[in-house]
DNA sequence: GCTCAGGCTGCAAAGGTTTGCAGCGAAGAA
DNA sequence: TTCTTCGCTGCAAACCTTTGCAGCCTGAGC
C-alpha cells in the first residue's frame, strides 16, 4: 500500500503539483510549504514512482547491461566498473545474463527497452543486423565487438595476441597452437588474424584448434589434440580455457611450462591463483565498463522536449565514436623456453617482462577506430 | 521513435482498445481483425510499453536480485538458476550489485521497488529492521539470512560446518582454527556456533580468527596468524578465503595438506581447479536461487483488483515460509591426517567419502525452520 | 489609488496502456 | 416478427507523475 503523490497532497493540504515540485524543483516552492510537504511525505513513506515519472519525462535513470555469461570471471570487473561509473552519474545498472543465447539476448533488450535509458551490449551473440535493428528501439553501446555506425568499445586483442606470439617466439617456440574461442566471436577473429600474422613473420607454424566453448571444459577437452599436434606452445582464447587446458595436459602427464607453454587472454583474478601462475594478456575490462557508460551518457542532461517532436533519447547523437583500449602482456609462470633448447629462463619466473609487457594504466582512445572488415561479427 | 499502441490503431483502423486486446486477450478479437492488427504492429515495429502497462496492471513481470558482490563466484550459479526459473515463469531478472555496501543496498531496493514485482535480497548487509521496513514497500525474499516474519531461504551451513569438523577430528586433528567471515554475517554465526559445538564434543580446541573480508586476500592475510597459532587444520568461512589461505601458507613454506589441512565452504567451481583440490562443504546455491524465485512468485496469477482497495502484490501473503537447504561435505585433497600421526589416507586422495559426505540431490524443505536466535543478523 | 512585478500555487493535459461497461449488428429462438 | 443472445468493438476512466500556463496575492513604485 505505497503512498502516492495524491496521498501526500491530501495530507499536506496542497495540490499534487506542489508536491511534485517539492521533490523535483524545491526552489519553486515556499519554504514553509516545503517542510510541511516533506514531513507528510516522510510520514507516509512516500517515494516517487519512477515508472510513472519515466512515462512522462522519458528518462528512467537506469542502464541495462546485457552479459553473455555472468559466470565467466571476465565480466564482473566490467560490471562493477560500469556500476560505479553509473552510480557516479546518478544512474542505476540492471544486469541481465543471456546464457550465451542470442534469442535470450534479443528478448532481454526488448524487455529492458522501455525501462532503461540505454543498453550496454557486452560480447553480443546476436547478428550485427539484429543489433542494428534493436539499436533503433533503444540507444545501445556495444562492448567487445565493432558494429559499423554504432558506438563501440573494444579491446586491442590483436596487439595482445601479437605480443603473446612474439613472447613465445623469443623463447624459441616455432610450433604453436591457437586454442580458438566460440564461433562467430569478433574477438576470436581478431586474435586469429593477429596471431597468424605474427607467427608467419616469425617463421613459425600456427595450428588453429577450434572453435570451442570459452570455458575450462572447452579448454580441457582440447588437451589430447594439443598433445597430438606436437606443438610446444599454446595461445588460448581466454584464461578460462588456458586453465582448463593446463589441467587437461596435467592429466596427460604433460607439464606446463616444461613440456608445453601456455598463454591466456584476459588476466582474470583467477589466473594469479593457479599453479603455475598464468602468463596472459591483460585486457582493461574495468576501463571498458566505465568507457561504455560514459559513451552512453555522453549527452546526459538532455531533457525531453515537450510538445511536437519525439524525445532525443540518450545516445541519440550522430557522433558514434568507436574506442579501442590497449592490452598488455603479463608474463608469469606458464611459459618457458622451448623444450630441449638448453636455454633457461633469465632470472627465474616472471623476471623478464619482455619487450611488450608494458604497463599502460591510461586507456588510449582511438576514434574512429580503423575498422577491420566493416561489420565483422563477433 | 518507437510506435505506440495509438499508431497501430490508426494504421489498422481500429480503436486502441482493440489493439490492446489483440495482445493481451487475443480470443476476444475477431480473427480477421487480429491478423490485420498484428500485421500493422509488425510493420511499425510496435512493442507494448512495459512501464505503461505496469502502471495500470501493477505487475511488471520483473524480479530484482540484489547481490552483495557479483565478483564472488559463489553467486553466479545462484543468479543463473534464479534467471532460469524466472524465465520459465515468464519473468525477467534484473541483477544489481551493492559492493557489500548496506547503503547501496537500500538505495537499490528503492530504485527497483516500482519497476519489479518483488526483490530477492541475497546475503544482505542491511540491518534486519531495515529489511523489514523495505519489505513493506516491495515484496521481498531473503536469501542467506533468517528474518522473522519474512520468507527466507538459507543453507544449512551449521550441518556443513559440523561435518567438516567431524571429518577433521576423524583425521586426528585436535587443534583447529576457524577463519571467520565478515562481521555481522548470519552465515558466519551459524558456522561458528556449529563448529564450536562439534569441536567441543570431539575434545578439540577451536581458535577463531577474524572477522575477515570474505575474499582471497582476506584469507591470505591470515596465513601468518594460522602458522603462529600452531593449529593443524583450518575451516574457512568460504572457498575464496580457503584458497587465499593456502596460497599464503605456501608462501610461508607450509604445505597443504601435509602440514596443515584446509576446508572451505561453498564448493565454487574454482575449488576443483586449484592445487590441491579443495575439500569443502557444498552449498546448493542453484536450488536456493530457484526456490527463492518460487517463493516470491508463489501466488503468481493474482490480478490486481480494480477500484477500491490496493493491489495485492506478489508475495503479499501471510504464509511466510522459511526454507533450509541441505549442505554436503565434499572431500578432496586439501585435508589429510594430522602431521606426525603416522596415519596415511586410506586409498589416496578423495577416496574416503567419510560418514557425512552424503550426496543429496533433492533439496529438503523445512518449514517453518527452527529459528535460531530470532532476528539474528547475517 | 493604480499598475506592475514577482513569488507561489493550482489547473489540466499528457504519457501509453488496460479494462469495465455499453453499444452495435447478426444469428438464433419463440 | 420480436426478443435474446452472443461476438466483437468502441468509449472513457484509471494508473502516477511532470510541467506549461494561468491565476492569485502581496508589496513596491509612482
Amino acid at each position: 500500500m505505497p503512498a502516492t503523490i495524491r496521498d501526500v497532497a491530501r495530507a499536506s493540504g496542497v495540490h499534487i503539483s506542489t508536491v511534485s515540485r517539492t521533490f523535483s524543483a524545491p526552489h519553486l516552492v515556499n519554504p514553509d510549504t516545503r517542510v510541511r510537504v516533506l514531513a507528510c511525505a516522510e510520514d507516509l513513506g512516500y517515494r516517487p514512482n519512477r515508472a510513472a515519472r519515466a512515462l512522462i519525462t522519458g528518462r528512467t535513470h537506469n542502464i541495462g547491461l546485457i552479459i553473455a555469461d555472468i559466470a565467466n570471471p571476465f565480466f564482473p570487473p566490467l560490471i562493477k566498473a560500469a556500476e560505479g561509473q553509473a552510480r557516479h552519474r546518478d544512474y542505476h545498472v540492471f544486469v541481465a545474463d543471456t546464457n550465451e543465447d542470442a534469442a535470450a539476448e534479443e528478448e532481454l533488450v526488448h524487455a529492458l527497452a522501455k525501462q532503461v535509458d540505454g543498453v550496454l551490449l557486452c560480447s553480443p551473440r546476436m547478428s550485427n543486423a539484429l543489433i542494428e535493428q534493436v539499436s533503433r528501439e533503444v540507444p545501445v553501446v556495444v562492448i567487445n565487438r565493432q558494429v559499423a555506425g554504432l558506438p563501440c568499445v573494444v579491446m586491442d586483442v590483436g596487439q595482445g595476441a601479437r605480443s603473446a606470439i612474439e613472447h613465445l617466439l623469443g623463447l624459441g617456440h616455432r610450433r604453436i597452437a591457437l586454442l580458438g574461442g566460440p564461433r562467430g566471436s569478433w574477438t576470436n577473429r581478431e586474435i586469429r588474424r593477429a596471431a597468424g600474422a605474427a607467427a608467419r613473420s616469425g617463421g613459425a607454424e600456427l595450428t588453429v584448434l577450434g572453435p570451442n566453448p570459452p570455458t575450462e571444459t572447452g579448454g580441457g577437452a582440447q588437451a589430447e589434440q594439443v598433445r597430438r599436434s606436437g606443438v610446444t606452445a599454446v595461445l588460448a582464447y581466454n584464461d578460462l580455457m588456458a586453465i582448463g587446458l593446463i589441467e587437461g595436459l596435467d592429466q596427460l602427464g604433460l607439464r606446463v611450462p616444461q613440456d608445453v607453454s601456455v598463454v591466456g587472454i584476459d588476466d582474470i583474478a583467477l589466473s594469479r591463483l593457479t599453479r603455475p601462475k598464468l602468463t596472459t594478456v591483460a585486457t582493461p575490462t574495468a576501463a571498458a565498463g566505465r568507457t561504455a557508460v560514459d559513451m552512453l551518457l555522453q549527452h546526459d542532461p538532455e531533457p525531453r522536449p515537450r510538445g511536437g517532436g519525439r524525445a532525443a533519447a540518450v545516445g541519440d547523437r550522430r557522433t558514434t565514436a568507436q574506442v579501442m583500449l590497449q592490452t598488455e602482456l603479463v608474463i608469469r609462470d606458464s611459459t618457458g623456453p622451448v623444450p630441449g633448447s638448453g636455454r633457461t629462463r633469465s632470472g627465474g619466473p616472471s623476471a623478464d617482462p619482455g619487450p611488450h609487457a608494458v604497463r599502460n594504466s591510461a586507456a588510449r582512445w582511438v576514434s574512429p577506430v580503423t575498422p577491420s572488415p566493416p561489420n565483422a561479427e563477433e
